[in-house]
RNA sequence: GGGCGAUUAACUCAGCGGUUAGAGUACCUGCCUUACACGCAGGGAGUCGGGGGUUCAAAUCCCUCAUCGCCCACCA
């Protein structure tokens, strides 16, 4: 290969040729068998949806720079690439096309034709992400690239499912679901955005019923019952009693209304009790639906009303008035609350509420799937068929002219909007899948607490434990067809509940229907399904459902030839993607990767999903890979398989649970506000527990580690179980792995990336048109130049903005990525400049041993400008290191960027220019110049792998070998991604004390000739008046000095004569004369600043000493450093000052 | 309504108890000094959002106000 380097940094050549031998070199795969400890992270998968932003970049450029780290430190390293099938989203974007296309739903081209049209899409999207993430640079193991859909992610959601099924943590219920109307399907509350909508507030009359006519008997009674409190506003309502009935309900005069309304507010005064109750909404419609109406217990204006009825406007159904202290705000509007529990999630919690109670009130479910009125009921014949807004308003008009309408203001209100499909939400009552979210979420809970699992910047942990620490059961299934199918097969059974009643007499998958609830199902001691009974209240039939193990496409058949009908819906995405760091290694099988890299080291993601999908990951993880089910050896590398315990180990502290709970109701099973489950329209009949039991024999591959006893019992218990030792296990780093993989955590630290942000602080993305594509950076700047940039953005501070604006091709671009450009442009002509320096250099003839003893970097021979780069990288080592162990990326590009730059290029590489030109001295300092670009390769390599690894084959043919094998480690390896990261060496004081002092003369010299015009070239004679030590290291580095500031050096002494019109300059605590720079203004504005500063300097210091607490408080090494400032300073303002009169 | 974060040079951001607050970009001056003009040398530029407090010492810690952003909940 030609090593030689274009004049001209090319990046797209470089790119390439790197990244091919990268791949044909198979330098990113992993291999469980090879040596090192392990270091993987498995990429969060972009959703299939389509191409990659910059927010996808930086978060791949930061894995990226752990996993080429790591893999230089020796660890044995993997980086698992994949997609996620992302489920609504991709169907909706398909269908959307779908219909500006070909004006199709998806019900015009069925089911598989939907699928086949998402997966041609997944296809070129698919293969569109891996090529931006490889132009990106990605170090992926691509041949382990992995798809959220594929069958080994298959196989593990099938197991996962089946194991919750058997555990009794899924269950099937009426739920009432965030239903999007355009997709029709129920979608998460995270999927969900709100939009502020002018709409009205519609007043509308609910005419009060009595029970009969002895409205104000049955007013006193209630009165006399219920209120305890409140006396003064009773003893009002009492006496007005007497006023109440005779009121002509169906059309009140307004003003009546409305001054009995007013009074109401203020709840005095008012003369009679009204004869209706006035409700605002701004969804007038759903009153068809209406089942009640809720007041406050203590609200002396209603509370009288309580268990009388109001006349439903436009129906006239008769609905209980009921009290409900949690729905109802006595100080919030009228008072009085529609209660729609089909239609409202508060007062859906009022319907659970009331369940059982004297109370109960219905549910009606209002909606058809499309979001239209249904016809369930007679008495909304006129309206059924209606959408939304045309059923409003015709709701308006009616009441209007039935003059229920009290009033109608306008009105602000947020509205849910489904992020899929960008139509309005309504919440829906319907049939859904749920995941028991109390038994999961309290382990995951408590690893976070624990700091089993950290979090990079710490305080995302609060978003994490605050949404988990809510518990709120998981609807998992989606009526979508894109997606992982839900793996329940079911068939009515036609007396109720034959099924229970089943014996397994025979095995084998015949014997299906004599499986009865609760059975583990399995032929030849193979599990291959459980079997549960459900009950629909809807129907009031029962079913037989079977969950099926694996994917047995046999099975599959049989079941279905026997009547069985797999569930229609799919998975929600976020339940494969929260089994991805383990299914991606093979799990449920125990593969060699599993047993190597799991858990894994790091997850990077944006802080977006730190609920949807981080969380999910931990829960999911634990219950999957936790505790016994797999042994570990003392690092925590799972080690075999131990024996199954069976269902029984799983089952107790669950049973004991649900002993309380006899009616199968669960009531850890609660939503928000504590309202427990109504378990009613639930259909899962649990009245006992699973009771399956595994045959733990002829286990061999493709059957689960089941979680046993030990690690169920941990997480169920987890509050009492402190840390007895009192210390985290992450003490070491072995423990803390071996604690992660007993617990199955899924990985040990959560580094969250900066969200990138355009210019205007909006979040990129393709919809909002302000989203940058990698690749459009990448082909005007340059993958590294991406990178580079990049990764400077990542800092603790989240939002990164980038103003973007648009090139001339139309392409969003930003001029961040200058900064990464010149840097990478500054890297290759360095990097050139030096090799072309070592070409005509030879090397020392006998290599390493001979360079090493020659080259006594430590003592006292080197140049001090060598050692000094020697020290200087040390340095970056160190501050790399350390960045990078934090997450922090943006130091670790500052460390590099200020010693390549900074102290290699600026000072270093000028500095030994006359020593590479002199044949006595350029065989070291070659080494040194060697050594050293090997080791800034090494040390930015992960950042800016393509340029690094470039310059790294020419080096490697310029100086195979490169001197100083004992400062740095110079392991030869042909390839840089495969070679040693940098090992950190010591700094050398004298150096670092004494380079600085010669920078600071260089820089005082250069600043006179600049103030005083001096032409670039033209030479200057300088004198300087310093003491013996300095005087000395002058001399040593007269050459540098007198190259990097185009100077002559006369004197050097300590009692160097002052030189006549000469400019006059202090730097490195000595005096500097310029001769022959005349120029008295130029001089005199000089020394005016300089006296200014001072004069400020000693003021400040003077202040500070003169405060006797100071110098009794402060550290007395502060106090003794500042004593020598101030003297410092003073003499610098007198020399200023004298400088000054003698002008 | 609850929580988190931000506010530092014209812009984008570091700094998070201790010298005269830094970087990149932009700006000004001079240089095409044969590695780099995507560069070199030099320079100007900030009462660290306002107010209070703690401390010998505050951009840094605490309180408060203002503005902006994000997350969660909710608005009948």
């Amino acid at each position: 290969m030609n090593t030689e380097l274009s004049p001209k940094y090319d990046p797209s050549a470089v790119e390439t040729q790197a990244y091919r031998v990268w791949m044909e070199e198979g330098c990113f795969h992993a291999d469980p068998a090879r040596p090192g400890e392990a270091y993987s992270i498995v990429i969060p998968p972009p959703n299939v949806t389509g191409a990659l932003h910059l927010g996808h970049a930086i978060n791949a450029t930061l894995q990226d720079i752990l996993v080429r780290q790591h893999r230089m430190r020796g660890f044995n390293t993997l980086w698992i690439p994949g997609i996620d099938h992302a489920g609504i989203a991709t169907q909706a974007v398909v269908e959307k096309q779908l219909k500006e296309q070909e004006n199709k739903t998806r019900h015009d081209v069925g089911r598989e034709g939907l699928v086949e049209r998402i997966w041609k899409w997944k296809e070129q999207y698919g293969s569109r992400i891996l090529e931006q993430l490889k132009r990106i640079g990605a170090s992926c193991d691509w041949e382990r690239t992995r798809f959220t859909l594929d069958d080994m992610c298959a196989r593990a959601v099938r197991e996962t499912f089946f194991k919750l099924f058997r555990d009794g943590l899924i269950y099937r219920g009426k739920r009432l679901v965030n239903w999007d109307t355009f997709l029709q399907t129920s979608i998460s509350d995270d999927e969900i955005y709100h939009e502020t909508v002018k709409t009205n507030l519609w007043h509308i009359r609910y005419e009060i019923v009595g029970k009969g006519a002895e409205c104000a008997e049955s007013a006193e009674s209630t009165e006399t019952t219920e209120n305890k409190a409140g006396d003064e506003r009773n003893s009002h309502e009492t006496e007005q009693k007497p006023n109440l009935a005779k009121k002509d309900f169906s059309a009140p005069s307004a003003a009546s209304a409305l001054s009995a309304q007013s009074s109401n507010l203020e709840g005095e005064l008012s003369s009679s009790r009204p004869s209706h109750m006035v409700v605002a909404t701004t969804r007038p419609e759903t009153l068809l639906a209406d089942t009640a109406v809720a007041v406050h217990s203590q609200d002396a204006r209603w509370n009288w009303a309580i268990g009388k009825s109001v006349r439903l406007p436009l129906t006239g159904r008769l609905i209980p008035i009921i009290a409900d202290d949690i729905l109802v705000d006595p100080k919030f509007g009228t008072g009085v609350v529609k209660v729609t529990p089909a239609h409202d999630p508060n007062d859906y919690a009022v319907w659970q509420r009331h369940q059982g109670q004297a109370d109960a009130i219905d549910i009606f479910n209002l909606l058809t799937p499309d979001g239209r009125i249904n016809s369930e009921r007679p008495e909304w014949g006129k309206y059924a068929g209606l959408k939304r807004d045309a059923a409003s308003k015709l709701v308006v008009e009616d009441l209007k002219s039935a003059g229920l309408l009290e009033k109608e203001e306008p009105y602000e209100t947020q509205v849910g909007h489904s992020d899929r499909s960008k139509t309005p939400i309504e919440p829906y009552l319907s049939d859904q899948w749920f995941v028991k979210m109390a038994p999961l979420a309290e382990p995951a809970l408590q690893a976070v607490r624990e700091g089993k699992i950290k979090f990079h910047p710490e305080r995302h942990a609060q978003q994490y434990l605050s949404w988990l620490g809510e518990k709120r059961d998981w609807p998992v299934s989606r009526q979508l067809w894109w997606g992982h199918r839900i793996p329940v097969w079911t068939k009515e059974v036609e007396a109720g509940d034959e099924f229970k009643k089943g014996a397994t007499a025979r095995r084998g998958k015949a014997a299906i229907l004599q499986a009865k609830h609760g059975d583990v199902l399995e032929e030849n001691g193979q599990v291959w399904g459980f079997a549960r009974g459900l009950f629909s209240t809807e129907t009031g039939k029962g079913y037989h459902a079977i969950a099926l193990q694996g994917l047995d496409a046999e099975t599959e058949r049989i079941l279905e030839s026997d009547g069985y009908i797999q569930d229609p819906d799919v998975l929600d995405t976020w339940f494969s993607s929260a089994l991805w760091p383990h299914s991606t290694l093979g799990w449920p099988q125990l593969t060699a990767e599993l047993a190597k890299y799991y858990p894994t080291s790091v997850l990077v993601t944006g802080r977006d999903i730190i609920t949807l999908w981080v969380a999910r990951m931990v829960m999911m993880g634990m219950y999957n890979m936790g505790a016994a089910n797999a042994t570990t050896d003392d690092a925590g590398r799972i080690t075999g398989v131990s024996p199954v315990q069976g269902a029984r180990g799983v089952e107790e502290p669950r049973v004991a649970k649900d002993q309380s709970n006899p009616h199968g109701r669960d009531a850890r099973d609660t939503v928000k506000g504590g309202t427990a489950l109504n378990t009613t329209a639930n259909f899962e009949i649990a009245e006992s527990a699973p009771r399956g039991t595994m045959d733990d024999a002829g286990r061999i591959t493709g059957v689960s580690p089941v979680p046993g006893a030990r690690g169920v019992e941990e997480s169920r218990l987890p509050n009492h179980q402190s840390n007895p030792h009192g210390r985290d296990a992450r003490d070491t780093a072995e423990g803390a792995r071996a604690t992660a993989s007993r617990l199955g955590l899924p990985f040990l630290d959560v580094a969250i990336n900066p969200t990138i942000l355009d210019g205007k602080g909006e979040r990129m993305s393709k919809s909002k048109g302000n989203g940058v594509d990698p690749v459009d950076i990448i082909d005007s700047y340059g993958a590294d130049a991406l990178r580079f940039t990049l990764t400077k953005m990542a800092t603790e501070t989240q939002d990164a903005r980038m103003p973007v604006k648009r090139d001339a091709a139309g392409r969003n671009t930003s001029e961040k990525f200058d900064e990464g450009r010149n840097f990478c442009n500054k890297l290759w002509n360095a990097c050139r400049f030096a090799l072309s320096n070592l070409e005509n250099v030879r090397p020392t003839e006998d290599g390493a041993t001979a360079s090493n003893s020659s080259c006594k970097m430590d003592g006292a021979t080197g140049s001090l400008a060598d050692r000094w780069i020697v020290s200087r990288f040390n340095h970056a080592v160190g501050e790399c290191d350390q960045a990078l162990a934090a997450y922090r990326f943006d130091a670790y590009a500052k460390a590099c960027y200020d010693f390549f730059w900074r102290d290699f290029c600026d000072w270093y590489v000028e500095a030994i220019k006359p020593a590479m030109k002199d044949p006595a001295r350029a065989g070291q300092t070659g080494q040194v110049l060697a050594t050293v670009l090997d080791g800034a390769l090494r040390l930015m390599h992960p950042m800016v792998p393509f340029i690094t690894e470039t310059v790294w084959w020419r080096l490697n043919d310029v100086r195979p070998t490169r001197g100083l094998p004992s400062r740095l480690e110079c392991t030869a390896s042909p390839r840089l991604v495969l070679a040693a990261w940098p090992k950190l060496g010591p700094r050398d004081e004298a150096a670092e004390r004494v380079f600085p002092k010669l920078q600071e003369i260089i820089s005082a010299i250069r600043t006179l000739r600049n103030d005083h015009k001096v032409n670039t070239r033209q030479v200057v004679v300088v004198h300087f008046k310093a003491d013996d030590d300095f005087s000395r290291d002058m001399e040593a580095n007269r050459e540098m000095i007198e190259l990097l500031a185009t100077c002559t050096l006369r004197a050097i002494s300590a009692d160097a004569a002052k030189i006549p019109n000469a400019a006059v300059a202090s730097a490195g605590g000595c005096e500097i004369f310029v001769e022959g720079l005349i120029d008295p203004n130029a001089q005199k504005q000089r020394l005016a600043r300089e006296v200014e500063e001072k004069t400020r300097l000693v003021d400040s210091l003077t202040s500070r000493l003169d405060n006797p607490a100071y110098t009794a408080k402060a550290p007395a090494q502060l106090v003794q450093q500042t004593r020598a400032q101030l003297t410092a300073a003073q003499a610098d303002l007198a020399k200023a000052m004298e400088a000054i009169r003698e002008l």
